[in-house]
DNA sequence: GTCTATACGACGATAGAC
DNA sequence: GTCTATCGTCGTATAGAC
C-alpha cells in the first residue's frame, strides 16, 4: 500500500499521469481533450494510460481529487473562510478546471458515478467545516442571525458554486464579490452592511 | 419565418423533436442519450433528424431554450420573487433537466458553443428583472441592506444555481431553504430574521 | 507489473440518391 | 425532406510481449 518496493515506480507514473491530465484540461479546457492525447502527453499509448485507471470517468474523477487537495494543502492553517477565498482565487485562473468541476458535478448526479462517491463525501465534509465556523462566528457575536449554522453554510457552498456557472459564461463577473456580500449580510454591526466599507477583512 | 407555407410541416417537426428529446432527457437523464434514441423517438433516422439542427449541441442549446420557455410562461404574470420559487420547484421535478443544465453552462464556458450565446443573453437579462426586484423592495423598505441592488441580484442567481449542485449528489437537500434564507437575511424587520418565523411570505 | 498492438461497437457528422 | 451508406474518432476490451 505504500509506495515503497516494485510498486513504486507505478505510483510514481500514476501521479505523473494526473499531474499531466490536470495540466492539459487547464490550458485546454477539459472538453475535446481526448484520453489518446493525454496518453500521448505522456509517452504513452492509449491501453498503456488505462493501465493505471478503470475508466475515463475513473480518470477525471481522480484528477477532481488531486485539485481538491492541492487546493487544500495551499490552505492548511489558514481559517476557513480564508480558505474559501484562497479556492476561489486559484479557480478564477483555470477556467478549463472550473468547467471540469461543474461538468463532473453534473455526471455525479447518477449514483453510479465514480464521481459520485467523490462528491457525496466532499460536500458534507465542507458543509461541516462551514457550519463551525459559523457557530463560532455566531457565538462571538460577529453574526448576526438566527438562521442554522447548518442551513447558512449550505448557502455559502451554494453562493461558491453557483457564482462559477455565471463566470464561466462572462469572466469579467467578480467571483468573490457574492460571498463577501453574503458575509457582510451575515456581519452583527450594521454599518457593516454596505459596501462602502471593508466588505470582508483579510489580509 | 412564420408557420404558414411549406414550412408548417418543418416547424410542427422541429418542435416534435425538441418536445421528445426534453421528456427522454428528464426521464432518463442527458447523458447516455444519443441522438439516434432521439430519432428513433420520432420515427426518423438520425441523418432525418439532423436536417432540423446544425449539430447535436445545437439541438441541445433548443432544449434549453424550449425549458427557459416553458417554464417562463407559466411563471407569467407572477411577480419576479414568486417566479424563482416556481422554477425551483418545477427544477426539483426533473433532474435530468437539471444535470442538462448544468453541463450545458460548463459546455458554454466555450465562446463557440451555441449555448454560449444562450446563456450571454439569459443571465444578463435575469440579473435585470432580479436588479429591478430588489431595488423595488429596497425603497419600500422591505430589504435593508445598502449593497447595491445588482449585487444582491448576482447574489440571488448564484444560490438558486449552486444549490442545484449540491441537490443533484443528494436530492434530500431543500432546494428552496437557501434562497428563502437570502431573503431572510435581506429582510428589513429583524425580528424575521430567524427561522421560526414564516421564511418568505407567498400564496 | 508495465506496456504495445490491434480490434470492436457506438457516437456525431456528412455525401449523395430518391 | 428523408433516406442509405460511410467516415473519423471516441472510450473500451483483449492478447500477448517484456
Amino acid at each position: 500500500m505504500a509506495k515503497r518496493g516494485p510498486y513504486g515506480k507505478g505510483e510514481a507514473k500514476r501521479a505523473e499521469i494526473l499531474r499531466v491530465a490536470l495540466e492539459i484540461f487547464a490550458e485546454e479546457g477539459y472538453r475535446g481533450t481526448s484520453l489518446r492525447k493525454v496518453a500521448a502527453a505522456c509517452d504513452l499509448s492509449l491501453p498503456g494510460l488505462m493501465h493505471y485507471f478503470d475508466s475515463k470517468e475513473d480518470l477525471l474523477t481522480q484528477v477532481l481529487r488531486v485539485r481538491d487537495e492541492t487546493a487544500r494543502l495551499r490552505g492548511a492553517g489558514e481559517d476557513d473562510i480564508e480558505q474559501v477565498h484562497h479556492v476561489i482565487q486559484e479557480g478564477a485562473k483555470t477556467p478549463g478546471l472550473v468547467e471540469l468541476f461543474v461538468s463532473m458535478a453534473a455526471a455525479a448526479a447518477d449514483p453510479g458515478h465514480p464521481a459520485h462517491a467523490h462528491f457525496a463525501e466532499r460536500y458534507p465534509l465542507l458543509r461541516e467545516r462551514a457550519t463551525a465556523a459559523v457557530r463560532r462566528a455566531v457565538d462571538e457575536g460577529r453574526y448576526d442571525t438566527t438562521i442554522p449554522p447548518e442551513r447558512v453554510a449550505t448557502l455559502m457552498l451554494a453562493v461558491v458554486d453557483g457564482i462559477q456557472l455565471q463566470w464561466l459564461i462572462d469572466r469579467s463577473v467578480d467571483m468573490e464579490q457574492p460571498f463577501d456580500d453574503l458575509l457582510t449580510l451575515l456581519r452583527a454591526d450594521d454599518a457593516t452592511r454596505g459596501p462602502g466599507g471593508a466588505g470582508v477583512s483579510r489580509g
